[in-house]
DNA sequence: AAATCCGCTTAACAATTTGATAATATAACA
DNA sequence: TGTTATATTATCAAATTGTTAAGCGGATTT
């Protein structure tokens, strides 16, 4: 299954609608920030970075067009996924919201049947693709992009072989991987190396790691799990 | 430099939606391909690569949610946006549609105006950052129309190359470029440069800076944090 | 027009990191 | 116990990047 840990904002005034939102983005797993107007949401959205916020279009102190337009001068919302949300049903408004630079768009009254599951599409959406580049797995994640490992929170860094042979063991966690095939795909077809090199490398890895994630499997070749 | 103009796959059993929206978008500068059931869609999704598809989700031979499975099956669909369109409005067509891979779906009677605030939405993000202005990244900004970077409230001079070189760093950052894109990136497919080009460069970013924001990886490339 | 400046590239060398190997120790297993 | 496969360690060569200075050519200034 997916790991959700997503931090989501959600911005309305009416009370039992933050409730309902909550409640249910909750259940889904989430984490649920909440504010009740304009100014709090752009506060909220500065201190916890949410990865998704849920603004309401008519809010006290300033309204849900602004805050989007406010969050979108700046780099570090630019990626930030916002959906708006309002009883307003009349088009103009919903795409002026759209040209705004929001993701989405959901008309009142809400079934939060409906809101989740486009909250789901987005996160999808945004994940595709990267799912390939980002392995992770409990503790330890992958960053193939970033050339980065993050173990126990802290961050693992790997030469290029290394880092490579761990991406390829944790690709398949727990399959095992014969001596050849990691030939193959970490050094290439045709490069020739000794028998001790792949040994070498994965106890450097296991040094680093100080764990004992990759397993021996003997004459067969190595595993990794956590 | 504009974008390359998107193709967009519409798929719709009623003649005369088909037209309305071929008409719309084609307006706004997209090159639109149409199909008129499911097979004739998937067909067409093969032949042409869409960068999205508008699907009926009622239409003959397959329906729209088989089509849309039938294709996220396929590495080459993953990245595809989808929307769904149709009649149906109630929420659990709705809810399937989406959990089925979709991007987006609207409900008919479709505005042309709110469909194509749609569109552009998905698109605007998926090329997000890519094409940005002015890069704003904690302490710094880079302004990419005046060839101007502040850093620590002081403005920065950079020569052409150190700047492109730096925005584009910047324009993803944390993430690893390779040698060869950063080549292809700022010097252009066709230019052959010497090996120490590039880091000559860097040197000098780094040393205007006074900061090391720019890592290196080693045997991979080079990125940008702050 | 000559002198100067500036950005870009390169060459040459230094510094650093990486990866492969050999040699030896240890563990697994029949 | 003997045999085989893997672990460990140190070492060295190769690959990669950092640094500096110098040259070239276009643009600007005098």
């Amino acid at each position: 299954m997916e790991s959700k840990t997503k931090k989501i904002l959600v911005a309305d005034d009416e009370a039992d609608i933050l409730e309902i939102l909550n409640y249910n983005l909750i259940n889904e797993g989430y984490t649920v920030i909440t504010a009740k107007n304009g100014n709090e949401a752009l506060d909220k959205a500065k201190q916890y970075h949410p990865d998704l916020i849920i603004l309401d279009i008519m809010m006290p102190y300033k309204n849900g067009i602004e805050v989007c337009k406010l969050l979108r001068m700046q780099t570090e919302f630019k990626e930030t996924l916002i959906i708006f949300l309002t009883a307003m049903s009349d088009e103009g408004t919903q795409v002026k919201g759209l040209e705004e630079g929001a993701d989405d768009y959901v008309n009142k009254p809400i079934s939060p049947k409906v809101l989740i599951s486009r909250v789901n599409a987005l996160f999808r959406r945004t994940n595709r693709g990267a799912d390939e580049k980002i392995i992770k797995l409990g503790d330890m994640i992958i960053d193939r992009d970033r050339y980065i490992i993050t173990f126990h929170s802290k961050e693992i860094i790997l030469a290029k072989k290394e880092f490579e042979l761990l991406a390829l063991l944790a690709s398949r966690p727990g399959r095992v991987f014969l001596r050849n095939e990691i030939l193959s795909q970490v050094w290439g077809q045709d490069v020739i190396v000794g028998d001790r090199t792949i040994d070498v490398h994965i106890r450097k890895i296991r040094q680093k790691l100080e764990s004992d994630c990759i397993t021996t499997v003997k004459g067969v070749g190595y595993k990794f799990e956590l």
